[in-house]
RNA sequence: GGCGACGUAGCCAAGUGGUAAGGCGGGGGUCUGCAAAACCCCUAUCCUGGGUUCGAUUCCCAGCGUCGCCUCCA
């Protein structure tokens, strides 16, 4: 079984043949303008998996990340709060990555800048003016859709669709409806640059055009983003660098992640319906909120519902569970076992294969999970342990840990334990009221009993 | 209006041309002093109507519904 990917541009599944090594990887990132919310979790969790899967497979992976650190939205917002529009770009890329880094999505190779790659940017808009590409007007440079002749491929839209759906206000200067800025002319913002066609600051798809090219190449292997990217925005980019390289083609494979809807709609800043990502954390635990966004297909919508969330608690619970086993037979035949492990490793990886069906991968490992509480006892220690690896491996490579809840720096421990061991003596001597309602009144402090053959374990709930 | 996606049990969610993973919840058991945990069993005519087929939830058409994109967007 060979790792096939959706490609959006063809619509089809793939097999995944790298152009090289590394396998490049470029993830539209964010444009940091407010907190990120589960919309972007979902995608760069997802991302991140992938990321993990091609690891796992072997491939090394090079993976860059922008942030769209400076557009008109970031302007409009720091002006109206009477900020600084960088600082507040800066304020909400640190707002990314501590939250993103709580979710153990891992740390891209590199994070190019908009306004770090300025010149870059000029050079490419100069580039695309000489091949006749794009014209100047007098409110910045267009990319002429026209001259490019597959404009409309990756998001399946004609030209006619182009021209019925401009729904901008018509602007005389422009050749085609569909022509977009690559440069913005402004003399009003505090940021803006001179350039040959005036004093402004670059269009919002030129930026990943050019900084792919300076950190990846003029060909990837993977494209990343939200399904709200494919147009204009990555069909734009597209037709840039195509356009300004002539090598095509640019992306091998287009990767898009479904929305998260809450009440339906979609999750976004502009309509002012957003959970935020650390809100979220303040009381699920990273992990729990991975396998949440995990259980949607990364295409799929994701129809964000707290209760949802809740249940899949209960779930990592229960795998959480499955590492307190313990081997009850030194002598037991572990073979079923072992072969367990392996048949949900297979499952695993052909669940992973087929376009990274994370779903069905945590199936599997639901599964196999299941297995070891069923096979412990008629294994020996030994046995359960490896089985135990198999299974947190595995999860890790979805980036899941299994942890139980923090007892560590605790100063109720010695109490607890105390009372326990009361409780153990009232049970001895058959006090049952007495013994049930100790254990009745440390449930209720989430201090969970169990009496097990050999004597009561505790844990926090 | 144009283009596209989706509609699977109470909830979340995979999947397949030959009668449907997994999780949560619910019911019944085993174990236990009783519990808890764990394990076992049960819990779906796959939106509707046509068509293709020996056979469709899976392919095609139509309808209904939901959502997305059509230059803010992950």
């Amino acid at each position: 079984m060979t790792l096939a990917i959706t490609n959006t541009l063809t619509g089809k599944k793939e097999p995944f043949k790298p152009l090289g090594d590394p396998v490049t990887m470029y993830v539209c990132g964010m444009t940091p303008k407010d907190r990120p919310h589960l919309g972007h979790a979902f995608m760069f969790v997802h991302m991140d998996v992938i990321r993990r899967y091609l690891e796992y497979r072997g491939f090394a992976v090079r993976h860059i990340q922008n942030f769209t650190d400076i557009d008109d939205k970031i302007i409009d917002r720091a002006r109206a709060a009477g900020r600084d529009p960088l600082d507040w770009s800066r304020e909400y890329t640190e707002a990314y990555f501590d939250v993103m880094d709580r979710l153990r999505v891992r740390r891209a190779h590199e994070y190019p800048l908009v306004t770090a790659n300025i010149p870059g940017i000029m050079e490419d808009v100069q580039e695309l003016i000489d091949a006749g590409h794009a014209y100047p007007t007098s409110t910045g440079v267009y990319f002429d859709a026209a001259t490019f002749e597959d404009y409309g491929a990756l998001s399946g839209r004609t030209e006619e669709d182009g021209a019925a759906g401009a729904r901008i206000a018509v602007d005389d200067e422009k050749r085609d409806p569909r022509d977009w800025a690559v440069w913005k002319l402004d003399n009003e913002s505090s940021v803006a640059w001179d350039s040959p066609w005036g004093r402004g600051r670059p269009g919002w798809h030129i930026e990943c055009s050019t900084m792919i090219r300076r950190t990846l190449g003029e060909q990837i292997d993977i494209h990343g983003g939200g399904a709200d990217l494919m147009f204009p925005h990555h069909e734009n980019e597209l037709a840039q660098s195509e356009a300004a390289t002539g090598c095509q083609p640019f992306v091998s494979y287009w990767v898009h992640t479904g929305l998260v809807l809450t009440d339906g709609e979609k999750m976004a800043h502009s309509l002012g319906n957003f959970t935020t990502t650390a809100d979220v954390l303040t009381d699920v635990p990273p992990d729990v909120l991975r396998l949440y966004l995990l259980g949607v297909h990364y295409r799929s919508t994701l129809q964000f519902s707290m209760e949802a969330i809740e249940q899949t608690r209960t779930g990592y619970d229960r795998l959480v569970a499955v590492t307190r086993a313990r081997g009850g037979n030194a002598e037991g035949d572990g073979s079923v076992l072992e072969s367990e492990g392996s048949a949900a490793r297979q499952a695993f990886e052909s669940a992973m294969d087929d376009d990274f069906n994370a779903p069905r991968a945590i199936g599997a490992l639901f599964e196999f999970g299941r297995a070891i509480n069923r096979l412990a006892p008629s294994c020996s220690a030994a046995d359960v342990e490896k089985a135990q690896g198999t299974l947190t491996s595995l999860l890790g490579v979805l980036g899941i840990e299994l942890r139980e809840p923090d007892t560590a720096s605790d100063d109720a421990t010695p109490f607890i334990d105390l009372l326990v061991q009361l409780r153990q003596q009232l049970r001895e001597a058959r006090q049952w009221e007495l013994a049930d309602r100790i254990r009745d009144d440390l449930d209720a402090l989430d201090v969970v009993l169990e009496d097990k053959p050999d004597g009561t374990v505790w844990r926090r709930g």
